[in-house]
Parts: C-alpha cells; sequence; structure tokens
DNA sequence: CTTGACACAGAACGTATGTTCGTGTATTAT
DNA sequence: ATAATACACGAACATACGTTCTGTGTCAAG
C-alpha cells in the first residue's frame, strides 16, 4: 500500500491534481465527490484529506464559501500555454535547455502566451520552453533579432525537422532544417537561396530541440 | 415594469449574460442563487425562468447533472483572439483587405488564435486579420512560404512600422519597414543583408495594413 | 369583462455537496 | 513494545442547490 515518503506526490495526489486541472480548463470545477469517482476514492473524507495537502502544497486553492471552487494555483488559463522563455539565443552562444522535470509550478518570470490550437496536438507544457533570438545571426534560419522561438525539448530528430543544435567544433548555436544523409548531416537553411552545411556523422553535434513555432511581434505605433 | 418588446434582451437578460460570463471566465460558473442576487432577483425561480429563455435563445448552455454547469455558448475565450485569415499573400497578388466593418460574427471560415497578451494594447479584433504566405517571394522580409501575417488595417504609417504595400506600377505586393524621408519613400527589407527600395513620392502607393505579427507553424513528428 | 401570456415571488422537496467524527490498519520512530 | 504518523473507509449532518408547484399582479387582445 505504499507509504508517502514523506512530503511527496503520491499517484493519488497527481490523479486529483490532473482532473482538477482537467475539469478547471473545461470550465467545470469538479466536486468532492467527483473527484472520489476520478481517482478511485470510495470516501469523501480521504478527498478532503489529500485536497488539504495539496493545498498546503499551494498547488491547489479553495474557496470554502462557494462549492466546486478548487482551482490549480499556477492558473494555467485554459485556452492559453504560458511558455517559459529561458533566456537569448545566438549563433555564439549555448543554449540553455531545462532539465528532464522542471517543476511546473515554478513561478514564471517571463513568458510567451500561445493559444493552444496552434500547438501541435496536446503538446506536453513541459515539453517546451521557448527563447529570443539575439542579434542577426539567424537570418539564414529566416529569424529576425528579437523574434521568440519556441522549440521543444529533444535530442534527435526526423528528416525534415528544424531544430536547434549545438556544434562544439564551432562553439556554435545553429537553428536549420535537419537531414540525415548517407556519409554525414545536411544542416538546410530555411532561406531557399543559401545552401546547406554538411556535418561529418563523425564529428560532435548535439541536437538541442526541434522548433515548434516562430513569434515575431511588431511594434506599432497606437492608431 | 417594462414588458418585453418580444423576444428581446431585457436588461434582466443582460445582467444575468454579463454575470455567468463575468463568473465562467474568472473560472467558477455561480449557482442559480448567486445569479439571483447579482441580478436582485430574489426567487430561485425566476432565476430557472431566465436560465431557460436563455438556453433558448442560444445564448447559455446547461447540464442539468451538475451544479453550477452553466456556460455562455458564444465561448469568446477571454485569453484568445481568433483572427479570420482572409486568403493568401504573395508578391504578385494583390492584398485582401476586409470592409471597415466586417460582421464579426461571421462564422470563422479559418483563423489563427493569437493570445490576448502577444497583441499590442487592446487591439480591436474588428481591426485584425491574417493572411498566408504563398510561395517565397517575401524572403526580403525574412517571412517564409507558409508563414502567417498578421495585420491590422490601415492606410498610413509612421516611420519604422512593416507596412503591406501594393506597388501599382509594379503590380506587386510587398512587406516593408516604411520610411518617409525627404524626396522619397524607402522601403527597407527586414533582412539586413539586403538593400532598400526607393519610391518616388509621386508614384502610386497604396498601404494596405500594417504587420502586427508573424507567425510560422514548424512541423514536428510526434515524439 | 374575461382570457391568457408574461414577469415575478415564495415555498416545498429531493438530491448534491462539504465538513466532521469515529474507526481501522499499516508503517515509522522511540 | 508503545506511541505517533500517514493513509484509508464510512456514516452522519447541516447547508447548498436545482426543480417544481402555487399564487399574484400587469397588460393587451378578444
Amino acid at each position: 500500500m505504499m507509504a508517502r515518503t514523506r512530503r511527496g506526490m503520491t499517484e493519488r495526489h497527481q490523479k486529483i491534481m490532473d482532473f482538477i486541472v482537467e475539469r478547471y480548463e473545461a470550465g467545470f470545477p469538479p466536486s468532492i465527490r467527483e473527484i472520489g469517482e476520478a481517482a478511485g476514492i470510495s470516501s469523501t473524507s480521504v478527498v478532503t484529506y489529500y485536497l488539504k495537502q495539496l493545498t498546503e502544497m499551494n498547488l491547489i486553492e479553495r474557496d470554502p464559501k462557494f462549492s466546486r471552487a478548487v482551482r490549480p494555483t499556477h492558473v494555467s488559463n485554459k485556452d492559453v500555454f504560458r511558455i517559459p522563455i529561458l533566456g537569448p539565443i545566438a549563433a555564439g552562444l549555448p543554449i540553455l535547455v531545462p532539465d528532464a522535470q522542471v517543476a511546473y509550478i515554478g513561478d514564471e518570470i517571463n513568458g510567451v502566451d500561445v493559444a493552444r490550437s496552434l500547438l501541435p496536438e496536446r503538446e506536453k507544457a513541459r515539453e517546451l520552453f521557448a527563447l529570443q533570438v539575439q542579434g542577426d545571426s539567424m537570418i539564414d534560419a529566416m529569424i529576425n533579432d528579437g523574434d521568440i522561438v519556441i522549440l521543444k525539448r529533444a535530442v534527435e530528430a526526423r528528416n525534415g525537422e528544424m531544430v536547434a543544435i549545438w556544434l562544439p567544433e564551432k562553439d556554435e548555436t545553429t537553428l536549420k532544417y535537419f537531414f540525415k544523409e548517407k556519409n554525414h548531416y545536411r544542416l538546410q537553411p530555411a532561406n531557399p537561396t543559401m545552401s546547406p552545411i554538411f556535418i561529418s556523422k563523425d564529428a560532435p553535434l548535439e541536437i538541442k530541440g526541434k522548433v515548434v513555432m516562430v513569434i515575431r511581434k511588431l511594434e506599432t505605433t497606437a492608431a
């Protein structure tokens, strides 16, 4: 029956959290009994027990004045993903990639909101991060100074995907379409007027992520 | 006490709708009694009475299985703007600009959802439209085949803004940074390695809109 | 004047909902 | 061994909630 190791998230905590998030994002927060049913708990008191813990862990908020008044603290507004901007990206800089499991409770310092409908499938929020392009070094990827690049954590890629690559031999970060060919990797610039570069399969090459989206915001003075 | 003119919205309908929208967007739909209190109605049966009408008017949806299960039908998801994609944009094509007041109720045939936080200020949804880039003719604007360009209706621009311009003499649509200088307009490509073009102030030049945002979606195969 | 649709109030009823309390059982610490 | 702790169940209870039924006043049509 697995005791809780000490202040950790058990499977039940997780199940309850997931259900609350799902229902909250759907617009209708659940009742105690609905949570119990979803998590396979027969007694409402056990749900209350877990809800109290989740509240203390600061993962949910409740309002005792209303029924069904429970919501995840991290406010992942239903239709929008807030993707954290982890730092700059430039040819001369290595890429900051988050560790496997960054706490998703983490206070979002800086982020972009992206409509979920724009994201492929049901991406895990955990897998996505954003970098802001610094300088003109990405112009061969048709990416401008100030653009925001949204990436998905990945260490390998399939042919035709645009990836962020760190080339240790050149001390260089680059964004290119990736193709694995007979004896080499072909890294193709997005700009069709530019030529690909070829990297030997023996040479070091670190894929840091797949490019999912590029967002460019232009300034317009108030009309 | 003002009779209902016949299938219209009275002040009470409006108050109730507003309250439901407010609460739904806040994440906690209201109970019958809460609606009553907000609308100054003393009897729950009267609230039910109005809720039934609003349901028939197709303004709200209810689920009798759950309490507080009421939501506005029109789902004006507060965090997201749906911007209609009106058609393609390419160097050889004129731009389709919507007339001053296109009905925003219009069934959204095709559109992009954009988080409101990404848009400058509180843009009027009416003023924005999107075009999808066709072909490689916009590469000097660092814009790719398939990119989505979000524009704001405009017929003039200030220096430094990126605008969509129709050049009648060349039969050409172009996206350039706009600068009005002594004797000419300077149209500067976004790509810093490319040279500006100059247009005489006497030559015809139609500004069709200001570029507000560019969105590039990349395909990634399922992990 | 009567009729009926409309807008509203109040009460009653059954179920939903959240809280609390008593109990039991492993596991861990002393 | 004993006590404390974490986890779980079920019952009981007061209140919240949605539905339904009865009644009242207004207004326009007949």
